[in-house]
RNA sequence: GGCCCCAUGGUCAAGCGGUUAAGACAUCACCCUUUCACGGUGGAGACAUGGGUUCGAUUCCCGUUGGGGUCACCA
């Protein structure tokens, strides 16, 4: 009896390594391209940090030529939630992130690196655990988890490092024998890596975003194939990271304690080990103290918040990227018009440390997105919104020759007004020119006196007056009503009149609008026509 | 607790041994202006701390403090 045996009386029907190496041919890719994927869990909502990774593998790869692919890691069914999948996908979707490659859909994937669902690997899972446990660098562990539980508490008690290595890995010691022997009677088993690594030892790595760093060795017989006979996470990124030829590993840096275990594992497996770039986690100022946003307490944490919110993906995307490499801002200023993707995104160039998340950047970006938009595409992104979070927005925005007018008041000209963040901002924005004020503040000029103005204001305005004219019979309205005609004519005789034109003019955007703040009012009395003006006016007699 | 990573204004951050220590968001003032938004100008605001090394440290080294990560048959 020799591994060889024990291999086959474990996965008697694994094929042989040499076959998946075959069908998963290296990719003939230029120089410096970079393959790397997203690989989330279908365990919950996709979560910002994820996103963030997502946006950082996709731009990396675009800007070399390379692969960015999506991978389910689905191996932990207990946590698996129900269309994890179909929700990761529909997300990356929602941000114009579609990967080149990997699932496309709860059931279909593209591409020849495949299945991209880590649950329909188990085969090459179990293949590459039998030709490590031919190797001797494997093998069976038939301790439960009471036993372990217990050698852990035993090495606590005594205040040594807790695991499964050297001494305690009792499993790693027995004999071919004994353990075929156990196997026969039916012993409840899973696999272990027989690490060849030592605690007092030091490894040097270099992370492409953390730089140089120096860990012990790793010397953890860690579980490779668990009892349900799927892997954990640690033996399925080095098989598919190896199989499906990624050539970048990026992702958060809470895995950045596990490399010194994943380089071992490629080693022992005689693959040859990816770059690792690891990402400093979005973080939250939580009374004084950083801490990741969580799913739980942060509803920002969560993509669909940003949708449900009518942040424009641009903005989110540009804000993350912001966040990623610090130049983008410039380079946006200096390129206001360019997509993107025409950005030089540099993967070493990313923050080491944690950012805290600022909504306030993040909808002054959407400010700035939104202002650069066409009246129509206002229109589409937010009739597409409406449709789906705000109804009554729906039915304001049901007729489009309006609404166009609209939201075309002061836009693309050479200082758009940058005044929506968000799509749920534009019901309260636009509200007042879908409807007459139910009550009026007025500012300085009240009462008797206000009606005054809008009476002799009646008595001139002409719908089809231009700005100028039209500016002008406010002017005269102001003169006869023993207002002062020009601002900075009161200012210099403050207590000649009881007001200025300013003060007029308020009265006339408070009587039609029901606001003191508003965009152009000329551009606004244009878009209301007529006989809506007329008739809000004459609301205040 | 062991191991690891990090530390520049309120926030995101340039910086890579000699700088008046950029810029953006936020904030304040002023200007523009019929209001607001925008835009413009300006202001306030930072190298956690103690030791070294050096002619000279924000920058290099060590300690301290603080923050974060990780120690599963979860990823």
């Amino acid at each position: 009896m020799d591994y060889k045996d024990l291999a086959n009386l474990i996965f008697p029907d694994a094929k042989p390594i040499s076959y998946y190496e075959e069908k998963y041919k290296p990719r003939e890719l230029k120089e410096g391209a970079i393959v790397t994927r997203f690989a989330p869990s279908p365990t919950g909502f996709v979560h910002i940090g994820g996103l963030y990774q997502a946006l950082v593998a996709k731009m990396a790869a675009q800007k070399t030529g390379g692969v960015f692919f999506l991978r389910v890691e689905d191996t932990d069914q207990k946590r698996e939630i129900e269309n994890g999948v179909t929700g990761i996908i529909n997300s990356l979707k929602d941000f114009d992130m579609d990967p080149d490659e990997g699932m496309i859909s709860d059931t279909d994937e593209k591409g020849e690196y495949g299945p991209y669902k880590q649950s329909l690997r188990k085969e090459i899972y179990q293949s590459f655990a039998k030709y490590m446990i031919e190797l001797g660098k494997a093998y069976p562990c038939f301790c439960t988890t009471e036993e372990v539980e217990e050698i852990r508490q035993k090495q606590e008690a005594a205040k040594i490092r807790p695991g499964y290595y050297g001494v305690w890995a009792k499993c790693r010691n027995l004999t071919v024998e004994e353990m075929a022997d156990k196997i026969k009677n039916g012993e409840k088993f899973i696999v272990r890596f027989k690490s060849p690594g030592r605690e007092d030892r030091k490894i040097k790595h270099k992370d492409v975003i953390k730089g140089n760093v120096e860990f012990p060795e790793n010397d953890q017989d860690i579980v490779i194939i668990k009892a349900d006979g799927l892997p954990t996470y640690h033996f399925a990124h080095a098989v598919d990271d190896h199989l499906m030829r990624t050539t970048h590993v990026i992702r958060s840096d809470e895995w950045l304690s596990s490399v010194p275990l994943h380089l071992q594992l490629f080693q022992e497996m005689g693959f040859r080990a990816p770059k690792y770039a690891h990402i400093s986690p979005i973080m939250k100022n939580d009374n004084g103290n950083k801490r990741k946003l969580s799913k739980r307490k942060d509803p920002e944490a969560a993509v669909s918040y940003y949708k449900e919110e009518g942040i424009p993906p641009q903005a989110v995307k540009e804000y993350l990227l912001n966040i990623a490499n610090s130049t983008f801002e410039n380079w946006r200023r200096a390129n206001p018009n360019k997509s993107i993707d025409e950005f030089d995104f540099q993967l070493n160039k990313m923050s080491v440390s944690g950012a805290l998340f600022d909504m306030v950047k993040l909808l002054d970006i959407g400010k700035t997105v939104i202002s650069k938009m066409t009246a129509e595409e206002v229109y589409d992104k937010s009739m597409e919104w409406a449709k789906q979070y705000d109804q009554e927005l729906e039915k304001i925005l049901e007729n489009k020759e309006y609404a166009l007018k609209v939201f075309g008041i002061e836009r693309g000209n050479q200082k758009p007004r940058k005044d929506i963040s968000k799509w749920s901002e534009v019901k309260e924005n636009i509200i007042y020119m879908y409807e007459a004020p139910k009550e009026y503040d007025f500012d300085k000029i009240q009462g008797e006196d206000a009606k005054k103005v809008i009476e002799e204001y009646l008595k001139v305005y002409n719908e089809n007056d231009d700005k100028e004219t039209w500016f002008n019979k406010i002017k005269d309205t102001a003169e006869k009503c023993g207002y002062a005609r020009e601002v900075k004519e009161y200012k210099q005789n403050p207590e000649k009149w009881p007001g200025h034109v300013g003060d007029v003019s308020t009265v006339l955007r408070v009587a039609i609008t029901g606001r003191r703040n508003t965009p152009d009012l000329y551009e606004i009395m244009n878009v209301l026509g007529k006989d809506e003006v007329i008739s809000r006016l004459n609301l205040i007699k």
